[in-house]
RNA sequence: GCGCCUCUAGCUCAAUGGCAGAGCAACGGACUCUUAAUCCGCAGGUUCGGGGUUCAAGUCCCCGGAGGCGCACCA
């Protein structure tokens, strides 16, 4: 392939040459053990692209920069690669009083240089999309008939003797993650969704032999004929005849180790997802759990419904909201911060039991523990008080851990975490005490609180009252040294605008936190139910917002109007998916559990645009809310 | 926002301040039972970007970018 081709500019021109084209033509012969996909099999076999001289590729008519920068650099003819470039400055090492050290680069050489640079996945791939639509891709079939998944074929056959044939036939497919071609035999790994089966190819009995050993790590293939065991002793499928069902026209990753850099994993989640076992088993693991939940939570006379995500007035926690514009109305809207007003609504309208798993945004910074959208589930019940909602939670979160994982003792980060009920229930009072050794509550005068609360590093804020103080130290303290399972009950009245006021206790409100592991993870309380107190509360807040608080609460006058209608006792909580999957899943950051998580776009690199702005480099790392504050 | 760390071939990683390398992938070839096959061969680099120190910078210094971890923020 290299005679008679300039030297210069190798790696580009492999870039742009890509492309694999049919070697032969179709061929025929018996293959009825496809069904359905039999035309597919026949399908022009891929090969190895011949590669033609760039004189003829460039006549195609086609002119993209990256082509043209090619062009252009092939047509100067000067060109020396960089290292050969400083090798032969190192040589002339003697006349150097002449020469300037290193000539700069012309500056629009660099920029054609970085063009090509920025573009060459694009470059590739358009490479192969070739005029005439003779590319591998166009001979892709429509469909393809399975008969068996790759893990069934193992099981199904984990009988046979090393080197026995089973007489049976089946059509498998899926993706080439290894391959073993060893002259006229050839071994390749197939995995699917269910897990993977060797493919056994044998000259003179699989169709188009030199092609299946040409198959590249990544592309998908159907493949069909008899299972057998091999010599070695592995379950196989012998083939008769197969079909290329996709090509990977990009690099895979390490055949062995996949991707590892977190960056690439995330952004190419695809690739990290097919080449990293546990990051599926971890986001299989949390559909599962989601699938559980609502199976338990129908069974137990839940309706599940869905609320609103434009919301005209963001409300239902202390959260900046994203804001986007509605322009039938010419208004701007928000996307939900909870849904918890909407479904509070609903009980109003007569659903005495419902709850609402889904996505929530706030307009936060991104950290281990916080995406700026997230899972949660919310549900309410009439007649139920947050007594009712903790039994609810220990009952629900164990149930889930049995279905899951069969246990309720884990693991999480290398240390045992046991949620075997019942879970510890204890005022955040109590537990503030217990912690720091002061006698505090939220009677506690404010000055003193304050004093503790700088004591602890909290910036206090004039506008704060004794239980906003109180949540300040319990925070600071007390709730990250939580690891068992504890129901944090009776918060203060203060930092929580839509729970019931205590029956016994005018300051504190029944609201409750379930914490475990240091995190939150569920927000709970008997919800405020009168509606001239909770329109009291949100003038407090709103007054709140005027002194600056941007993430303090709105008067909702829908939702206080709906009060008016009456609202029965009613319990009602927030719990946070995307925190119980990671627990489940014993991961430390949340991105691993989210399918895919927000990442800072990928700026393109060269080109003029990419003159480093100030302001989009300025946004930095802020605060988050993942799952924090489920409600309020 | 602060601190520490990282950025080198498609991927995973090397390189006392002295000619930028390996494994895998890719590409050409050999091989009838492989298991990350093996063997032979050939290619592949903006060492994140810019500036500086130096005879000489992937390496040292400065500025910037991206990413990671921790802290802070996040009632």
């Amino acid at each position: 392939m290299r005679r008679g081709r300039p030297r210069h500019g190798h790696h580009l021109r492999r870039h742009l040459e890509h492309g694999r084209v049919p070697r032969r033509g179709h061929r025929s012969g018996s293959r009825d053990q496809l069904g359905g996909a039999l035309p597919a099999c026949r399908r022009t076999p891929p090969g190895r692209a011949r590669r033609a001289p760039l004189g003829d590729r460039a006549v195609d008519g086609r002119i993209d920069p990256v082509r043209r920068a090619v062009r252009i650099r092939g047509a100067g003819g000067r060109h020396v690669p960089p290292h050969r470039r400083r090798a032969r400055r190192r040589d002339g090492r003697r006349d150097r009083g002449a020469q300037p050290a290193r000539r700069p680069p012309r500056r629009d050489d660099r920029a054609r240089r970085a063009v090509a640079h920025a573009a060459r996945p694009a470059a590739r791939l358009r490479a192969q999309r070739r005029p005439g639509g003779e590319g591998r891709m166009t001979t892709v079939p429509y469909r393809f008939d399975q008969t068996a998944t790759a893990s069934e074929v193992v099981a199904r056959f984990g009988g046979l003797a090393p080197g026995e044939e089973s007489g049976d036939e089946v059509s498998v497919a899926g993706r080439v993650m290894l391959s073993r071609p060893q002259g006229k035999l050839a071994f390749a790994e197939l995995r699917d969704s269910s897990g993977a089966v060797q493919l056994f190819a044998l000259d003179g009995v699989t169709r188009d032999f030199q092609a299946f050993t040409r198959l590249r790590l990544g592309d998908w293939v159907g493949a069909c004929g008899e299972v057998v065991r091999t010599r070695r002793g592995e379950v196989s499928v012998k083939i008769a005849d197969w079909v290329l069902l996709a090509e990977a026209r990009l690099p895979f990753g390490d055949k062995w180790r996949g991707v590892t850099d977190v960056e690439t994993r995330f952004r190419q989640r695809e690739v990290d997802l097919w080449t990293s076992p546990d990051a599926r088993r971890v986001l299989a693991l949390r559909s599962q759990l989601v699938r559980r939940m609502r199976e338990r939570l129908w069974d137990m006379g839940f309706v599940e419904v869905e609320t609103p995500i434009l919301h005209p007035i963001p409300g239902g926690a202390h959260a900046r909201p994203f804001v986007t514009h509605f322009r039938a109305l010419d208004m701007d809207v928000y996307l939900r911060i909870a849904p918890e007003l909407y479904l509070k609504r609903l009980v109003v309208g007569g659903f005495e039991k419902v709850f609402e798993i889904g996505r929530l945004f706030r307009n936060e910074g991104l950290s281990p523990r916080h995406n700026p959208e997230f899972t949660t589930l919310e549900l309410y019940q009439a007649y139920a008080d947050y007594h009712d909602m903790m039994s609810l939670v220990e009952e629900l979160v164990t149930g889930l851990a049995r279905d899951i994982l069969g246990t309720t003792s884990l693991t999480y980060q290398g240390r045992p975490l046991d949620l075997t009920p019942p879970w510890r229930r204890a005022t955040l009072t109590e537990l503030v005490c217990e912690k720091t050794g002061l006698d505090v509550s939220v009677h506690t005068p404010r000055e003193t609180l304050a004093r503790w609360a700088r004591d602890q590093g909290v910036e206090v804020a004039p506008s704060w009252g004794p239980g906003k103080l109180l949540l300040e130290l319990y925070e600071k303290t007390t709730e990250g040294e939580l690891w068992e399972p504890v129901f944090v009950h009776d918060y203060p009245k203060e930092v929580s605008p839509l729970a019931r006021v205590h029956r016994d206790d005018p300051m504190l409100a029944e609201r409750f936190e379930q914490v475990v592991a240091g995190r939150e993870l569920v927000n709970a309380f008997s919800e405020l139910v009168d509606p001239a107190e909770q329109l009291a509360r949100f003038e407090e807040q709103a007054g709140a917002r005027e002194q600056g608080d941007e993430e303090a609460m709105l008067v909702d006058t829908d939702y206080v109007r709906a009060l008016g209608h009456g609202l029965p006792p009613t319990g009602g909580l927030g719990l946070g998916i995307d925190r119980l999957a990671m627990l489940f899943s014993d991961v430390a950051h949340i991105r691993e559990v989210i399918s895919f998580p927000m990442m800072r776009p990928e700026r393109a690199e060269g080109g003029e645009g990419s003159a480093a702005g100030g302001e989009e480099r300025a946004a930095g790392r802020g605060g988050g809310s993942g799952g924090d504050e489920l409600r309020a």
